[in-house]
DNA sequence: AAGATAAGTGAGCGATCGCTTACTTTAAAA
DNA sequence: TTTTAAAGTAAGCGATCGCTCACTTATCTT
């Protein structure tokens, strides 16, 4: 798939004569370009969520889940950036809401028992899940979105080592974790 | 502009028929096509970076400051969802290289000087300035996007209310705050 | 081997794309 | 009031768009 130029820039002839194929040959797969755009966000976006979830248990301590879910998805990102551009790209495209609700099916309830779990245990606090989501996951995706950029403030390039990642997940779970109640 | 459809789909025809001009009219104005785009994404992310810093000051103590600048962000967003749907489509876009550079620069500066103070005053822990901005600002970003979303994990909406914004910066407030050393 | 079905193709349709040209209108300067 | 230049337009160029049709080739069934 042509991502280079954004999903505007992306034909269907381009991508047939990119592919050595007749455009009619992809209208036998794909309904038409619409279809196309989507069944293939879906696939991509299945990947990267299964993929998230490799090793993990939603009984696992909360540090430990989160970490490992930040592992999974740097890994999987970094090997992946043709992958990443293009949902990122597609979740600013009018399309993307014909697919949301379909992407997150498996996810949820495996996530939602692992949030489940860490407010049981007292390892969590408490939040609405828009919240939690903000400050658990929204960090790791903006290093991604800066390691991945070529121009950021005028720096030189930014480069997500372990140690950054580490530091800002220790951040992120002293901002989630408990008060502990003084007695 | 016409963004309803994303970068794609939105053609200089088009454009100049809902405007009721003739196409020729735009190129008076713009080189072309990709001119039309980098000088509206200029103005519109000048525009509202120039609005993040109203009532600001980089003196400021650091949770006034960053408050002052998360309730700058969500009233703009808020109150312009057109601008930033066309900005975040363009972050996505292969021209936003070609922009990012010119849009941070007067915001630079300010933005150094606040968090070189709060750092000087022990309200601010010492962080790469990726880290720092990954924790500060991309939890009230994706706070607004779910706002802004329709779909949410198959939830009923989300809504930003004054209440998750200020639990989220406490929570926020809480990870950047350098730890009391214990005398 | 003959027939049926699936898989793929080359050529090109009408529509729209980004953009230009030859010309007209508007408005300020002389 | 005439002159001049800026502002705008209708028409349409060549290129490409998404997509289809009439047809050929490969594969499977009997």
């Amino acid at each position: 798939m042509i991502v280079k130029e954004g999903l505007d820039g992306f034909g269907v002839n381009k991508l047939a004569r990119a592919a050595g194929v007749s455009p009619a040959t992809i209208y036998i797969y794909y309904k038409d370009r619409e279809d196309l755009i989507i069944q293939t966000t879906i696939r991509v976006a299945d990947t990267m969520l299964r993929e998230s979830l490799h090793d993990f248990d939603p009984d696992m301590h909360f540090a430990d889940g989160l970490r490992k879910q930040w592992q999974n998805r740097a890994n999987h990102f970094m090997q992946h950036p043709l992958d990443v551009e293009f949902i990122e790209k597609m979740r600013y495209s009018h399309l993307y809401d014909k697919v949301s609700g379909q992407i997150y099916l498996t996810f949820k309830d495996v996530m939602g028992k692992f949030v489940h779990n860490a407010i049981a245990r007292k390892e969590l606090i408490e939040l609405p899940f828009e919240v939690y989501w903000s400050l658990a996951f929204a960090p790791l995706y903006q290093l991604i979105k800066f390691h991945t950029q070529k121009k950021t403030f005028g720096h030189q390039p930014f480069v997500l080592t372990e140690e950054a990642m580490e530091q800002t997940l220790q951040l992120v779970l002293k901002a989630l974790k408990p008060d502990p109640i003084p007695s």
